[in-house]
DNA sequence: GACAGTCTACGACACTCTTCGTAGACTGTC
DNA sequence: GACAGTCTACGAAGAGTGTCGTAGACTGTC
């Protein structure tokens, strides 16, 4: 069977990962060093979660080199759309509209950055002149 | 101090939210029958998970009647905001766009929901008149 | 070839979450 | 007033998470 579902990453593995998606492939020294300022937490501890991503199939190891690199298993984009369903299903009945009002309405955006969702929308509304 | 911090809810604390904020102030028994379709889970197990929450001051309960009655003790739009922000936090370093483009892109909103949404962007957009 | 430094592997611990079993209180019925 | 039914309270067990300490392998330097 396939590697079934790409399994929801705990808060510590999250914190990982966007390291991952920031930095690219990184060995487990540089993910704790860009771990340090906000989780404060130590080498092995790093080493272990990423060993434990790598059972999962959160993130692939290349062990060519003496110091293993992780890389993200899947695209950014992925996981993340993984867990808007999750939290759409969790908490707002599946309403899309709800979740995206509460993210406007709790956070600043830019002038641009309305400007993509408006785009978004108008892509939505008329797909592709079917 | 106040009581500080509106606590995340965990995943069984957020489906009996869910019921609570669907059926209104309810028993211990009334959500243990609206979770069992979901959850399967017993009567025990709920009302310890009210206990817990209302100690956590995630509902308030009325003790009048000899049945507890328990309620949310904020507004689901309160808890889901917290929710909303702390995904955005988590896993899409701050960028509302970005959520909200998954959260559109990964369902499908009708167009009624859409035009909603555009009338709240209208109005992020122009803020009353300034 | 001994030593310091870096790496991976693994076990253990504390903590939280979820679940349930059991006990005790209360209420109504015969 | 005994009994069945329903309720709350509480303790405990099992799984999962996050953290680290320690051990063993490897690499380079003197």
């Amino acid at each position: 069977m396939p590697p079934s579902e790409p399994l929801k990453p705990t808060e510590a593995e999250l914190a990982i990962l966007r390291v991952l998606w920031d930095r690219g492939p990184s060995t487990v020294r540089e993910v704790t060093e860009a771990l340090a300022a906000e989780r404060g937490t130590g080498y092995t501890t790093a080493l272990k979660l990423l060993q434990i991503m790598s059972e999962k199939g959160l993130v692939v190891r290349n062990e060519s080199a003496k110091s293993h690199v992780y890389s993200p298993s899947v695209p950014a984009e992925v996981t993340q759309k993984h867990l808007v369903a999750d939290l759409l299903d969790k908490a707002f009945g599946g309403s899309a509209q709800k979740l995206v009002m509460q993210a406007l309405s709790s956070t600043r955006a830019s002038r641009e950055e309305l400007a993509e969702i408006r785009r978004l929308l108008d892509q939505l509304d008329t797909p592709g002149g079917i």
